[in-house]
DNA sequence: CTCTGCGCACGTC
DNA sequence: GACGTGCGCAGAG
């Protein structure tokens, strides 16, 4: 996670520019943001990497060279290409990416923006590796096994900010990044891939990934050692992020298919906005306990059981699973489990971005405040409820088990 | 030399 | 026509 001063240092250098008309690149922030604050660039760098993963910075290739937006006032351009990429209902399409980001109306929500802001000369940088086109595909494929392939390594990605260590950010010496980029790339990205028309080629276009921040050293490093040979670049899920359309498609989808068994239409309780219908077969399903008004500790365990007992096939009667059951049972949520309790839990919009992050059982526990805060680009609000009530009180149910249990 | 402001052209909606 | 973007230039420090 970025440092807030950074962050902040950074977004207001990136206003700056924009108001002066000059282009936020990465030469011109680490320089001005070295003058009036005395950062050195490669830390500015590596700041702004870590701002980048986690989409309050967005980096594009504008005209053939790299640009910076604050996520936080990219707002132009509507969603024609949502339109046609996924039709949504209403409320989403009023506000597709609220999921995402708090700062000042969606931050992140203007990433879906932001790619579709230019679909003629705005390019997601990190289009132009190939694994971004693995990203994509894996976008798709998160249809039929999104929540299988979660890797503690996407919380690992974003943690990776946190941790520090990103040094590969530092490579990207202000001027190489942006040299280094040939204004044909685009054009032959474009041609290389996918026909202009196909949802995917849609997405490869106007998808903004953090990972490209530092080329193609960074893309690959670290997060590709965190993951691991399939799992490589899917588990720096932000590009599927960075493309509502996808992600909602896949999430909803996902979420009508869940393999546990019970589908988030029916587990979402009264109060969620969505997938309201199915609330009665919710209660039919899982019998809880509990309003998601008033989720506590409690709740937390009893869903963790019920999670449980559904997953064993058990019945639902017998959710008087030992907490021991209940600590593995967390290690063993995949992503969709950990969607679905946050669903369940009332937060089926920020589900989407613990989705969208990959965020398993193992993840959650290894998350921190910051990562729950920043790291997932969610309203502020939400996300230190769902912190303080949700991840805070799964961690340390959790960790109280396992020391019992030593 | 660096920073800043801005006219202007261009592209999208 | 409105708006976002940024090149390129001129002026200030």
């Amino acid at each position: 996670m970025s440092e807030p001063m950074y962050r902040e240092w950074i977004l207001e250098t990136i206003d700056s520019l924009r108001s002066r008309k000059a282009r936020p690149d990465l030469d011109r922030i680490c320089r001005m943001v070295r003058r009036r604050h005395g950062s050195e660039a490669e830390r500015t760098c590596a700041e702004l990497d870590k701002l980048i993963r986690e989409q309050t910075v967005l980096k594009v290739n504008y005209k053939g060279s790299v640009s910076y937006r604050n996520a936080a006032k990219v707002h132009r351009r509507s969603r024609k290409r949502d339109d046609r990429a996924t039709r949504r209902s209403p409320t989403e399409d009023a506000d597709p990416w609220d999921v995402s980001n708090g700062d000042s109306g969606g931050a992140l929500g203007l990433v879906d923006r932001e790619e579709t802001a230019d679909p003629e000369d705005e390019v997601p940088v990190s289009m132009e590796t190939d694994s971004t086109i693995e990203e994509e595909e894996e976008v798709e494929g998160a249809d039929e096994d999104g929540h299988e392939g979660s890797s503690p390594g996407g919380v690992d990605a974003v943690k990776g900010g946190s941790g520090d260590t990103h040094p590969q950010s530092a490579p990207c010496s202000p001027s190489s990044t942006v040299s280094d980029r040939p204004p044909t790339i685009k054009t032959s990205r474009r041609s290389s891939s996918l026909p202009p028309s196909s949802p995917p080629a849609l997405r490869q276009k106007e998808c903004v990934s953090d990972t490209a921040f530092c080329p193609a050293e960074d893309g690959l490093s670290e997060m590709e050692r965190n993951t691991g040979p399939e799992g490589n670049l899917k588990t720096v899920a932000q590009p599927s992020g960075t493309c509502p359309w996808v992600q909602e498609r896949t999430i909803e989808d996902e979420m009508k298919t869940e393999d546990s068994g019970f589908t988030s239409d029916q587990l979402v309780p009264d109060c969620a906005d969505e997938s309201r219908e199915g609330s009665e077969r919710k209660s039919q399903a899982l019998s809880f306990p509990f309003e998601c008004a008033q989720y506590t500790e409690m709740n937390v365990a009893s869903y963790v059981m019920a999670q449980d007992n559904v997953k064993n096939g058990q019945k639902n009667g017998q959710v008087s699973a030992k907490m021991d059951t209940t600590r593995q049972n967390l290690l063993f949520w995949s992503v969709a489990d950990v969607a679905s309790y946050f669903t369940i839990a009332g937060f089926p919009e920020q589900a989407l971005a613990f989705r969208t992050q990959e965020i398993d059982g193992k993840s959650l526990l290894l998350m921190q405040r910051s990562d729950v805060l920043t790291g997932l680009s969610i309203r502020l609000g939400p996300a230190l409820k769902i912190y303080e009530r949700h991840v805070k009180v799964l961690q340390r149910t959790h960790f109280l088990d396992e020391e019992d249990g030593l």
